[in-house]
DNA sequence: ATAAAAACTTAGACATATCTAACAAAAATA
DNA sequence: TATTTTTGTTAGATATGTCTAAGTTTTTAT
């Protein structure tokens, strides 16, 4: 059995590993806000249960159990954030705080209804791919809006962040998945984007580009 | 805040309360199968947050704050319920496990919207009411199958335990909230009763005809 | 290469929620 | 009423998950 805590630590891990090869305690510990030495000693536990890889001064690794196991967490949260969305009229920015805490309840039943209901859906609301029931999950290489040059096109396919503050930011600017934009101009001093799109266009921060993903 | 377990406390002693006039350390013992000395140091606990009166060897009491808390708990569990049945699709004896766990999340506007969705409905997929947002509850008196005389017909308006076992044996039988019986004869020895209902007759044990609630 | 800084671990404390064993009070019974 | 049974409490142990303070290892910088 795996606890609550124990899942948002392994959740944490596994997110971790998608943004950089190496995943550290500090890293964890800023991730989840718990201050090292809990960390370490989650880590020498997880390690015990077979869910890491774990040794003194080391980087942290899942082992494949552990990946399936953060995998399952993490469809959990997905469906629940599609489900809401589509069946139950939230917005994409509210939807994260909600699924954080449902991602833990026990009932597979649950969320293989929704995923019926929904008939199946490939990503979440942030275009995020959900894992199927066994962990599996749908890789695909999207580029950042920051590394495209001026002149190119790109559609949003997926944001890299669920924070409402930042979604709130897109929402009014009209900015959502499935949005074309021009890129006209970039800023060499500050990377800051001028984007062109339904007859609008806008500045965007590197720290915004930086979170936009698409094709 | 109140904990997850403290909100099972609370909801323990709001249903013996409806059972009994006096709670005691044991019931609450008895219906969350934890041991006597956790209770007593639990009900000092909730006592000091002003949730529960509670004196060494006196029964116990929800204070009104206590009492509206726990309708608030019950009021997620009981939408929480509903919702599963009219928009997911599951059987009324499959709910209750899950709107267990779903009942102790914090999100008032996953609930509220649950609630709109479904026209504010007054009960649950077992015929208990539904509390409203500031825990008010409807109460409805009811009479036990168990109290009828020979001759009477009753309509089946609510179960009074949502176990999966029970609930089977009415499914199996074809019972269901809205179910009209006629009792046709009360053994005298037992008491268990034979009803007719959809050209059906059957013997209902008074461990059943105790659980079925109607007018 | 050595000193300084950053990252990590160890040790020990604390809060929550649970238990068992032993004792105390209240209720039931003889 | 006295004794037994039931109910309830106290005391102390255990597990989980957190923290701070202090010390260690690794990395970085001088």
């Amino acid at each position: 059995m795996i606890s609550f805590t124990e899942e948002n630590y392994l959740k944490s891990v596994f997110h971790l590993s998608n943004v950089s090869s190496e995943v550290s305690v500090k890293d964890v510990s800023a991730d989840l806000g718990i201050k090292m030495p809990t960390v370490t000693s989650m880590m020498k536990k997880l390690a015990a249960k077979g869910l890491v890889e774990y040794q003194s001064y080391k980087p942290v690794k899942l082992t494949p159990r552990g990946q399936t196991e953060a995998a399952l967490v993490i469809r959990k949260h997905r469906l629940t954030e599609m489900f809401l969305v589509e069946h139950m009229g939230f917005g994409w920015e509210e939807v994260h705080e909600i699924a954080e805490q449902i991602e833990h309840v026990k009932a597979p039943a649950l969320f293989n209804r929704m995923d019926e209901i929904m008939g199946h859906p490939k990503v979440d609301p942030h275009g995020s791919p959900i894992p199927d029931r066994h962990g599996k999950i749908m890789s695909r290489k999207l580029r950042k809006l920051s590394e495209l040059s001026e002149g190119d096109t790109f559609t949003i396919e997926a944001v890299t962040n669920s924070e409402d503050d930042f979604l709130n930011y897109l929402n009014q600017r009209d900015l959502s998945l499935g949005t074309v934009l021009q890129v006209v101009f970039i800023e060499p001093f500050d990377f800051s984007i001028t984007v062109r799109y339904k007859d609008k266009e806008t500045i965007l921060s590197k720290t915004v580009s930086d979170r936009l993903l698409g094709e």
